[in-house]
DNA sequence: AAATATATTTAGACTTGGCTAAAAATAGTA
DNA sequence: TACTATTTTTAGCCAAGTCTAAATATATTT
């Protein structure tokens, strides 16, 4: 139905849309899918004549309710292949996403149906990024990221906001994952580096981890 | 590594050597992809740039070494698709071919290995074709048309020549699988119909019917 | 062997999705 | 407000892969 192409662009939207509230930028969007804003110009006012969003000169763009739900369909295939890996194939979680890259695109309803079906429908993949279900809507749950909490406060790991391997395996030495309890046992106000809690262990951690780590507080 | 294009050009073009020995003529190539001669001379022409085919000015065609091994690996993972489809998804034999005409084209070493494993490293897809190994090497096993058994033979189905719905539907309503076994009965000169024996059924089937059957004797 | 038919290649055009360089609009600053 | 910087768009070009129409080579008849 649509182009490999178009559905990146769509998707890329998509998530910038969640980001930050508002339209969304040429440059932003250029920027998302390492390409020239000339090159989003032209896609953008494709998709725009296809009412896959609204469009005008210089003003940004945001996703049309057509536009967000075949984005979320992409998004629930993506996600979905990404439980599949780690699940049934076993992957590690840092190297499923290339993959999924790539599979998102396959077109089969009957395929998503029955592949949901057969990983147990799952709400979460396997970085707690919560899965579209058939109709694009997305269950929000309220987290936030484990820098905004203060000192002695204390919650579970519910996902993360940076899925490169660097930083995945770095949460696997330290043995945080989906589910861990986490609790802050001192915070920094300078650099907003933390002392956390996670099992038996306490650790230093610096803002930068802070700011990747979602965190559900009970 | 390999275009999309490319990749579906050498595949068929390793299908149609295997059928007629000899070099693969261009109109050959045009029919089986459903696209124009000349369209398949320019494709041809840079695939041989590539060295993955031999090719000289109006004598058609033959994969390399190379070319061979390139198709061989992106029928592996057609068929092991197909196997994941009929085996764990649950989907019937006839509807498989589509998905796995896209599933076949994802490039992912370790994902190729993985899925063999979780399948139990099949050796055989769901229609009874073949898996090539890793290195893109295929086991041929003797095997023959239902069409050319005679009269009081018998053998066991092991695989089907057309895969189009409307046959392997007609198959399932006769309770023909991978694996039934088939005695014939009589066989009529004038048109190569046969009357055959599946189970404790008996009935008439059409030439068309037998030259589209695998059947393994002895 | 010449004429005809078929197969194949070439030439030129089109679409998709990129890019660079230049122009135009908007935003920021003095 | 006027100048400057940034963002965005336009214009023109390119590569991949496809097509149609015309040219050329090969195969088949008479
Ligand atoms: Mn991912
Ligand atoms: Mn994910
Ligand atoms: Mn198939
Ligand atoms: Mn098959």
């Amino acid at each position: 139905m649509f182009s490999l192409a178009e559905e990146n662009y769509l998707k890329a939207i998509f998530h910038l849309q969640q980001e930050s509230k508002g339209g969304v930028s040429t440059n932003a969007i250029a920027e998302k899918m390492s390409t020239k804003p000339s090159s989003v110009t032209d896609m953008v006012q494709k998709l725009a004549e296809k009412k896959l969003l609204s469009y005008q000169k210089y003003k940004g763009t945001s996703l049309t309710s057509k536009g967000s739900k075949i984005a979320a369909g992409v998004i629930r295939k993506h996600r979905l292949w990404e439980v599949f890996l780690v699940d049934k194939l076993k992957f590690h979680w840092d190297e499923v996403h290339e993959i999924a890259e790539q599979l998102e695109h396959i077109q089969s309803d009957e395929l998503v149906a029955r592949l949901d079906r057969f990983l147990g429908e799952p709400d979460f993949d396997p970085h707690g990024d919560p899965i579209p279900d058939k109709n694009g809507n997305i269950k929000t749950t309220e987290k936030k990221l484990l820098s905004e909490l203060d000192k002695k406060q204390r919650g579970v790991c519910v996902g993360v906001k940076e899925t490169k391997s660097e930083f995945l395996q770095y949460l696997d030495k330290r043995n945080i994952t989906i589910g861990t309890k986490i609790r802050v046992l001192g915070k920094e106000f300078f650099d907003g580096s933390m002392i956390i809690q996670v099992g038996r262990d306490q650790f230093f951690i610096s803002k930068k981890i802070a700011d990747n780590l979602y965190i559900q507080t009970s």
